[in-house]
DNA sequence: AAAGCGTGGTC
DNA sequence: TGACCAAGCTT
């Protein structure tokens, strides 16, 4: 017997008695599901709660959301990252609301074709909204089974995600798909941690597992790619009770968020001085740091005397600031208002 | 296959 | 302070 079909019967006796209590537990609706392993990609449980505590008092089902305006979901978004993820929820509670009658399909194939649904979310969604045996494979689940299984291939590599994929397929309690799914999630996230620092001593798997002395070398990734360094100078144009923003492209970084003007580079006090008629405050600079890029931010409230020409800005008025879906890189800026 | 795509917590 | 990286997907 393998160590993978050994260890379903702890680990759901484990997860009997320790599973976390989270928001998406209490109703785990197709819906429910799928809005938060779309939030939660690459996210932290506890930078979610909150979002989707908002989100589902907000869009209660996929109708509300393709019912509303992009800007506005954005706006629910803003702060959470990946902003991308949001656009492609959007256009699947499109898809949902006008060819499935608002409900989410129960089938594997259909969900990912789906917009921002891939294997991982499919599976989560069939296995924990449906009952649906469908193993999902995510960055807890790669850490757990490679430790299991003291393998030190490469979990980037397609190709060992797609064996761990068939082998909990093959493993997977039919009766039991939802506990099976959240309890690999749950070890991972609270017993099996990263960063060499595992709970062996805890672990419900601890006689089974085979990696339990090499786990500060497992699971093995490849080298991350640099990040450049780019200036940025942010502008804060004040004319009297308002302030000009803009939208940026729908492609590329922070696709269709709002943004304060900015352009590349760092300008002086003068430079600023020269380009607007009005009083000019340099303000704090910010560091910011995505995945790829890292923006070295310096920026200059304006207090402008007239509006300069220029039909990309838009004007708002100061207190309706938070309507408006602007990225934490902006953010920095926002007090200075 | 590899790169692009956010943010915030941890050590 | 800086490096690491978390419930991935798309192109």
């Amino acid at each position: 017997m393998s160590v993978l079909s050994k260890m379903v019967t702890p680990l759901l006796d484990w997860y009997a008695r320790e599973q976390r209590v989270l928001p998406w537990r209490t109703e785990p609706t197709p819906y429910h599901i799928w809005i938060s392993e779309i939030m939660l990609q690459q996210t932290r449980v506890e930078a979610v709660i909150d979002y989707y505590h908002r989100f589902l008092a907000r869009f209660p089902d996929a109708d509300a959301v393709a019912k509303a305006e992009l800007d506005e979901v954005l706006a629910q978004w803003q702060g959470l990252g990946y902003y991308r993820r949001c656009e492609m929820l959007y256009r699947t509670a499109k898809i949902i609301s006008e060819q499935y009658r608002g409900k989410i399909p129960a089938d594997f194939a259909t969900l990912l074709s789906l917009p921002g649904i891939g294997r991982y979310t499919a599976a989560a969604i069939m296995s924990i909204g449906f009952q649906k045996p469908y193993a999902a494979v995510d960055g807890n689940v790669l850490r757990v089974v490679m430790r299991l299984e003291n393998s030190e291939e490469c979990i980037d590599d397609g190709s060992v995600k797609k064996w761990v994929e068939e082998a909990l397929q093959g493993v997977m309690p039919k009766d039991r798909t939802s506990a099976f799914t959240q309890a690999l999630m749950d070890l991972g996230a609270t017993v099996c941690l990263p960063n060499g620092a595992p709970k062996c001593d805890i672990c419900p798997l601890q006689d089974l597992c085979q990696g339990k002395d090499s786990a500060d070398r497992i699971p093995v990734r490849k080298a991350k790619k640099e990040r450049r360094v780019e200036q940025r100078t942010v502008f804060l144009l004040c004319f009297k009770d308002q302030v000009a923003v803009k939208k940026r492209p729908g492609k590329g970084l922070l696709a269709n968020m709002w943004e304060f003007p900015n352009q590349e580079g760092h300008l002086s006090l003068a430079e600023v001085e020269s380009r607007y008629r009005g009083n000019v405050t340099p303000l704090a600079e910010a560091r910011h740091v995505f995945t790829h890029i890292e923006w070295e931010l310096c920026g200059y409230r304006v207090e402008l005397e007239e509006k300069p020409k220029d039909a990309a800005l838009q004007w708002i008025k100061k207190a309706e600031i938070a309507s408006y879906a602007i990225p934490a890189a902006f953010s920095y800026f926002k007090k200075d208002l």
